[in-house]
RNA sequence: GGGCGGAUAGCUCAGCGGUAGAGCACCUGCCUUACAAGCAGGGGGUCACAGGUUCGAACCCUGUUUCGCCCA
């Protein structure tokens, strides 16, 4: 092993991500006596570069998988990306116009192609990024939303809806983006609240005499209207109803009707309709049988339907409308307001809505069962307070726009007869019509990518076929992601998983939050404010990475990146590596550790640690609570192991012991390096080779369990008392300014035989670190207390130094009294507290205990701190 | 308009019924042969505010202020 003082992941992480892979060892181990622990990797986009939201979410499943893995669970972590139509296609077209090309001109087949030949290209760039990580993914089930099985998946899904009759296709409003040329789902579309012109307007009455006045504001629209709506009670306009206006610019009468979807008090009571390009329009329309009157056209431009305006933009549409009205002297008023309005996910154009005809799931039936498996606690969310934004979603939810106007993707499986008006939706490719055996063509459709996501805990294990894999492991033990796409993914995964596979797709649904920047700020690409976790790869390492993701993160809660934070996770990786060349320095070629049960209690301490330790990261792994697990291993190695034990080995290093000393230095090491390891996994195999430990490989080595026959209740008092009275000592140190160079001796009394037993203990261990010249230590009763000496009570005694040339009396006398303040306070705190018969007798027994001992040791300390105070007189 | 979350040391955040922690920053002293990416010691917080529940509240309940997010 290379034995420079400071640690170079660079030369460690890729060899050892090479050798596991090559080993095999991140596939299931197929055991059917253990229990199956199973993650599917949320797909990130093929056209992705991943950044530190992709890295904290595979950090947490890495960790999960690789702490389970050694459980020895069947532990399969399946690995994928996702086809992202619009989001490709879009990158693609960009690409093809940089070259002087268009997507149009190429045709259909030959763009797909080009797509292809760009997905083998760069569409593996974001799976290489996730392996720097240390992913330990199984790449033989490495899987793609366009593979041929998965597509087969979709195909049949879609199939079997139309069947069920949860599959409609029909003119429908949908929201449409005129620069993707696409349909959108409703939570595609991004509202975002900005200032708007309401301008009111005038239609006048068809028979000549009066005028109705209406707000909007999109003015344009006006050109489409096919209505004035009013509500039933509104007795401004009851006298209107079944009347009819002139709309102006297009001279055309329309009627007025009464609907009670109109509000009253809004603006001026009565609504113009516009069936062809607003949903609450579009419903009104449908419940009077209105007709819909596209003005608006897919790429953004009106209509022939718009008369003279056609062929403008709708910008300059609105603006010539507007001139126009005023010029009729109808327009009656405007004014600023703030609205939302609806922008693509994608590029931020404002949608369009538009009636076209699209494919709709039909959404309730699918929610019913989904809502319940939530309900039931059959699914957890965690955080917890999640599953209230699931449900509140869910019970409202609205059918599903599934189509897509675009080429990359998985197209949907309608054939129409080009003669008759026949439709077929079939698992196969339909060329003749069954009815008049015209010729059939595909829809020219694609289904939205989330189609396919939803079906990924399934499809990827080979759904539809019942393979051994999705026996296996399915249902998958969790999903993590983020609370961002709860719509989106995880409630489509559960609305399809308990519909086609049968049962939930995952038993917990874990969401960790959005990583910011140090000011808090989302990460963006036009703010330049994100970080290429590859760049942090490159000069912390990825273990210094995943470490400062984890440590004070938490479920559900947003993260601050910031380059202290890493810098401080390869100072921890650097420290785990100090310790562990301390350990390899002192041992001679050819050492074993004996694993007998070491008497000495520094040993029995380490032991006690560890078990606390091991405990408490399992649970905390148990319920992802990573932050305090990783808190736990980090405090350990660094407080316990090296600050303590360490230093305290160094005794028996030297001198007699030896053998006892390396082997606990040793046998807690391996252990701590395998608690560390789902943290950490590329330092932690380092160092467990190079120890020789006794697995072939720390990724499939056995999670420790706590060892009590190691550990003692009373060896864990010593060392706990000798830490108290070093901390002392060297506290007496600092505050007379004695260098820790300068050797000084140190006198320790104790109250009672029992703390000088304990001291006794480890006496070599307190000389050594509190680097004294003598250490005396002796009972209150029969030993002699120095008189010209500094002194500080510790816990069941009093330490002094007595050198005479360093005691100021006065300054000693009031270092006394401020410590017999504080205690004296204290303690009557603490006191008052028992005086309390309601503590007394409500407060459970052990905190009662505790609070009695608490006042016994303050007393004690008081008892000194009297007798110290004599002492000075 | 409805819902959710944050408000804890100078900064970033853990903790979420038994009397407050970490990292970074700061102050003092140390190159003590594992580590100066380190060691030892130290300062620093009416846990946003106001009520309530409880023997006991940073933690539970109610309200307020404020910042942010989601939905309509």
């Amino acid at each position: 092993m290379e034995l420079s003082p400071r640690y170079n992941p660079s030369q460690v992480e890729d060899k050892w991500y090479q050798i596991w892979r090559d080993r095999g060892y991140f596939r299931p181990n197929m055991r059917t006596d253990r229990p199956s622990f199973t993650i599917v990797m949320p797909p990130p986009n093929v056209t992705g570069v991943l950044h530190l939201g992709h890295a904290l979410n595979n950090t947490w499943q890495d960790i999960l998988v690789r702490y389970h893995r050694m459980l020895q669970d069947n532990t399969l972590w399946l690995p994928g990306t996702d086809h992202a139509g619009i989001h490709t296609q879009m990158k693609v077209d960009e690409l093809l116009r940089s070259q002087g090309k268009d997507r149009r001109e190429l045709g259909r087949d030959a763009f797909v192609e080009e797509v292809w030949r760009w997905k083998e290209q760069y569409g593996g760039r974001i799976l290489e990024q996730v392996a720097k990580l240390g992913a330990s993914v199984d790449w033989d089930r490495l899987r793609f939303t366009l593979d041929a099985g998965l597509s087969k998946a979709v195909t049949e899904v879609f199939v079997r809806l139309y069947e069920e009759g949860l599959l409609y296709r029909g003119n429908y409003i949908t929201n449409w983006c005129v620069s993707c040329r696409t349909a959108l789902s409703d939570i595609e579309v991004e509202h975002v609240e900005q200032p708007g012109q309401l301008t009111q307007l005038a239609y006048p009455l068809a028979s000549g005499n009066g005028e109705i006045v209406v707000a909007t504001t999109r003015p344009e629209t006006m050109l489409g209207d096919t209505a004035v709506a009013v509500h039933p009670d509104d007795d401004r306009y009851r006298h209107l109803i079944g009347k009819m206006v002139q709309l102006p610019l297009m001279d055309r009468p329309i009627p007025i009707i009464a609907d009670s979807y109109v509000d009253m008090a809004y603006g001026t009571g009565a609504v113009k309709v516009t069936p062809a390009h607003d949903p609450n329009d579009f419903e009104m329309g449908k419940r009077h049988d209105l007709p819909e009157l596209k003005v608006i056209g897919e790429d953004g431009h009106m209509t022939e339907a718009a008369g003279a305006y056609a062929g403008m933009t709708r910008e300059e549409a609105r603006q010539a409308v507007l001139r126009d009205m005023e010029g009729l002297g109808r327009i009656r008023g405007q004014e600023t307001i703030t609205h939302s309005v609806g922008h693509c996910e994608k590029c931020d154009t404002i949608i369009e809505p538009l009636l076209s005809l699209q494919w709709f799931v039909k959404i309730a039936p699918l929610a019913a069962p989904a809502i319940e498996a939530v309900r039931a606690g059959d699914i957890q969310f965690v955080p917890e307070r999640f599953e209230k934004i699931y449900m509140n979603w869910m019970e409202n939810i609205h059918d599903w726009c599934v189509s897509r106007q675009i080429w990359w993707g998985h197209r949907i499986p309608a054939y129409y007869c080009r003669s008759c008006d026949e439709m077929v939706v079939s698992r196969t490719p339909v060329t003749v019509c069954p009815r008049c055996e015209g010729a059939m063509v595909q829809d020219e459709d694609v289904l939205d990518t989330w189609f396919s996501s939803a079906l990924w805990p399934f499809s990827t294990l080979g759904w539809p076929e019942k393979t051994e894999d999705l026996e296996m492991f399915y249902p998958t033990s969790v999903l993590s992601t983020g609370y961002d796409i709860i719509f989106f993914w995880v409630s489509r995964m559960i609305m399809q998983g308990i519909h086609f596979a049968g049962q939930k797709p995952f038993d917990t649904v874990l969401l960790h939050g959005l990583v910011r920047d140090a000011e808090g700020r989302k990460m963006s690409k036009s703010l330049g404010n994100g970080v290429d976790p590859l760049e942090v790869i490159e000069k912390y390492g990825a273990d210094a990475l995943r470490i400062a993701l984890v440590l004070g993160s938490a479920p559900g809660n947003d993260y601050r990146w910031s380059w202290e934070r890493f810098e401080a996770g390869s100072h921890f990786a650097n420290k785990v590596y100090n310790a562990m060349r301390f350990v390899l320095m002192n041992r001679e070629e050819g050492f074993t550790p004996d694993p007998t049960p070491s008497a000495h209690p520094v040993d029995q301490w380490i032991w006690h640690r560890l078990n606390e330790t091991i405990k408490a990261i399992s649970d905390a792994l148990d319920h992802f609570e990573f932050g305090q697990a990783a808190r736990a291993i980090y405090d350990f190695f660094w407080d316990d192991y090296c600050d303590w034990y360490i230093e305290m080995a160094k005794v028996r290093l030297k001198s007699e012991g030896r053998q006892e000393a390396l082997s606990t230095l040793m046998l807690v090491a391996e252990r701590a390096l395998k608690l560390l390891h789902p943290f950490m996994p590329f330092v932690t195999e380092e160092l467990y080779q190079a120890l020789g430990a006794s697995s072939e490989s720390i990724v499939t080595a056995e999670w420790p369990t706590p060892d009590p026959i190691r550990a003692s209740e009373t060896g864990a008092s010593v060392v706990e008392h000798i830490q108290a009275l070093i901390r002392t000592g060297r506290n007496l140190r600092a505050e007379v300014g004695l260098s820790p160079a300068q050797k000084a001796p140190f006198v320790a009394v104790a109250d009672s035989a029992e703390v000088l037993n304990r001291w006794t203990s480890a006496e070599a261990e307190a000389l050594l670190l509190l680097k004294a010249e003598t250490l005396r230590m002796a009972l209150k009763e029969t030993g002699e207390k120095p008189e010209k000496a500094i002194a500080g009570v510790t816990l069941g005694g009093t330490v002094y130094v007595p050198l005479a040339g360093l005691v100021d009396v006065d300054r000693e006398r009031e270092r006394v009294q401020k410590a017999m303040a504080d205690a004296v306070k204290e303690r009557d705190r603490v006191e008052a507290r028992l005086r309390d018969q309601n503590f007394v007798a409500r407060a459970p027994e052990d905190v009662v205990a505790k609070t009695r001992d608490t006042l016994t040791e303050l007393n004690a300390r008081i008892q000194r701190l009297n007798e110290r105070e004599e002492a000075l007189r």
